[in-house]
DNA sequence: GATAAGATGTTA
DNA sequence: AACATCTTATCA
């Protein structure tokens, strides 16, 4: 498997969401490397009233601003972690939310945003984190083509704000994606 | 300083 | 359908 390069994250944020699909989310942790396929995402812009990043820059979502390809890490509900991925270019808060994988290797029962960073130990910690980096503790590996015929493209969940976009996208007739 | 809402998951 | 649980934004 080859890691992927800020070219493909430099893209539109909706592009980039599609595209997650069927590649393979890495996270190494104790001389051990989690893997799990990429089965479901949501698309996140600045102009997007769902979106942390919409109204500008604060602490929390300053990682949306960064260069392609960063990752952005916060917690939801006092009690759970959520990993995105930057898309686009800098200097623009946009971004891709991972919300299931189909597990590969040390992964289990990943089928949810918090459940997914739980089992792979996905904190703040990595909040800002750049997985182009060598040494980054988290990346994201080429893995299967998804043809265009297995591709759901459906509204967002979990939102109350633009609820009616359809920005979420995951892969049809996959049972690791998240239940309503 | 106070308050309300939030890109969720588990339990019943 | 309730609840666990706390950060962040917003307003005073």
């Amino acid at each position: 498997m080859k890691k992927l390069n800020r070219d493909f994250f430099a893209k539109d944020t909706e592009t980039v969401a599609k595209e997650l699909l069927g590649k393979v989310l890495c996270r190494k942790k104790d001389n051990k490397i989690y893997r799990g396929l990429i089965v479901e995402t949501e698309a996140y812009t600045q102009d997007d009233p769902a979106c942390h990043a919409f109204g500008g820059i604060s602490r929390r979502c300053e990682s949306l601003f960064k260069k392609p390809g960063t990752a952005y890490v916060y917690l939801i509900y006092g009690m759970h972690h959520c990993v995105n991925l930057v898309t686009d270019k800098e200097e623009y808060g946009s971004g891709v939310l991972i919300r299931a994988l189909e597990p590969l290797e040390y992964v289990e029962n990943s089928n949810g945003p918090a459940k997914l960073c739980k089992s792979m130990d996905i904190t703040k910690k990595l909040d800002g984190c750049d997985t182009m980096q060598e040494d980054s503790p988290i990346w994201i590996e080429s893995g299967l083509i998804i043809k265009d015929k297995d591709i759901i493209q459906t509204t967002r969940i979990g939102i109350s704000k633009a609820a009616d976009l359809r920005r979420r996208f995951y892969i049809k007739n996959n049972k690791w994606v998240s239940k309503k």
